[in-house]
DNA sequence: TTCGATGCAAAAGTTTTGCAAGTCC
DNA sequence: GGACTTGCAAAACTTTTGCATCGAA
């Protein structure tokens, strides 16, 4: 627990317990879990912590940047949230099921990185998302 | 003239005053121009066309049912739209000047297709963004 | 004439903000 | 104690919808 403290302290935040509260589930979610603030509010709901939902969009804004989590615009009109790791990943989603798995492929970047060098262009952040079906385990929507 | 008459009639849409401006507008943006409902609407206001913000967002939404244009989510909270062409593409974005670049890249899209098809994956559709800064003519913000 | 399309206003959904009260160090 | 945080409510925005009216075929 004084892990995810560190690492609060260490993005310059206060200690507290909304922040601590909204990393720790972050932190529990798996490979290709993603938070929008209002599921994020109802987990701090369900187990019983008393936190705004206003205060849910601070923190994860502050999160954000602190570097701590990334936020994606799958589609559907609203920002979902992910604890960053280090490994720069991109995103294959599901149209049917909503799943979302997560890959790396070095030659994919390098390739992205050879065309902005061609564009005279300097990459600060790079977004793909591949949307599809699974072709097996789909299970309903 | 009868040329956009044409793609709503094949797309099943009524010729309609809205449709028409809408689609002209879009038909003469150039390369990597991408406008946002609002932007749309004011320019409609400007040329003293009486069209209301709903029947922009309603009449984008058709056009993209139908294929005529494709919507984007860059940052920012709103969507922005593009007539569609033949060739797909991705886009390079200025997060100084907001400038948008496009290139199309068959190694890019044929990783990618490999990658989907490792994962057991059908792509419907994909996304890649490239944000970051131009290294010359990047004017003011 | 007959549906479909539009305009307006109101609703809906997400995210932000103002401010008084509370909390961390 | 003092600055930073939080909750709540209200505001801001983008997008959608209900409905009476209007327009294209």
């Amino acid at each position: 627990m004084a892990l995810e403290n560190q690492e609060l302290r260490k993005a310059g935040l206060k200690v507290t317990l909304p922040r601590v509260k909204i990393y720790q589930i972050l932190e529990r979610a798996g490979e290709g879990d993603h938070f929008s603030a209002e599921d994020i509010y109802k987990l701090l709901m369900e187990q019983g912590e008393d936190v705004g939902l206003a205060t849910v969009y601070r923190v994860l804004t502050q999160f954000e940047s602190a570097g701590l989590v990334s936020r994606h615009h799958f589609e559907g009109g609203h920002s979902v949230f992910e604890l960053s790791r280090d490994e720069q990943h991109d995103h294959v989603v599901c149209v049917k099921c909503g799943k979302v798995r997560e890959f790396h492929d070095p030659d994919l970047v390098k390739r992205q990185n050879a065309i902005a060098e061609e564009l005279g262009f300097t990459i600060t952040d790079r977004t793909l998302y591949l949307y599809g079906v699974c072709k097996d385990g789909c299970e309903k929507k």
